[in-house]
DNA sequence: GTCTCACATGATAATATCATCATATATTTG
DNA sequence: CAAATATATGATGATATTATCATGTGAGAC
């Protein structure tokens, strides 16, 4: 604190690293996709699919997507491809946002 | 558990409703507002803008948002308007990305 | 090799977001 | 009322996201 006027408490820098962790979850899917990797381990994207009603190749693009930004990881099997959470503190930021119910939009 | 397949956690209603409010804050300039306004209780436009290095338009035109999104609440006061965090919970998810250092993006 | 299942990829079009600029409005001061 | 300060708004263009469709590729079964 050498000024008299303070400043943001996080560095610019930083701001985008958050900014764009959440812009990498901010989206229906993927929140569902994150949501579900938190209790399940690890799961193929058949699996991730019928869970969520969600097509296959949409599906796919967003794994693939989250995964290029570090927030998923992933591991053929046989004929199938296993997705994972790499980004583990991201399942905390969706604890949050299931616990407080929010009412008035 | 009714079914054999378990479905996913959130509902589609509530996936919706936190992808909205993460798109919503998910940007640097939002990110630091909304940081901003997790310590200071309220804060001008012109106060926020010079925190940020920010120009007015758009810190303006990003303020009206978070409004309209309902993130946000304002209040004039002479010439001033006074903006402060409507929805608390933002402040968690911010925490939440404070506290993890990001080291590997 | 070929068939099938599981998944990935590329192209595309529709739409949304972002930053910038110019201008408008509100409030106080004189 | 005019001028100055503080903030809002509208238009615009650039760019990014999203969903969809068609097709490509990898792996096991036969």
């Amino acid at each position: 604190m050498s000024t008299s006027t303070t400043k943001a408490l996080l560095d610019p820098e930083k701001l985008e690293k958050v900014a764009f962790i959440l812009k990498t979850i901010a989206h229906p899917l993927r929140i569902g996709i994150v949501d579900l990797l938190t209790t399940h381990e690890r799961l193929s994207v058949n699996e991730i699919c019928h869970k969520l009603d969600a097509e296959q190749s949409l599906t796919s693009h967003h794994l693939s997507n989250m995964k290029l930004k570090g927030i998923l990881c992933s591991e053929r099997e046989g004929k199938h491809m296993y997705y994972s959470l790499k980004l583990k503190e991201v399942t905390k930021v969706i604890d949050c946002m299931e616990q407080c119910d929010i009412a008035g939009l």
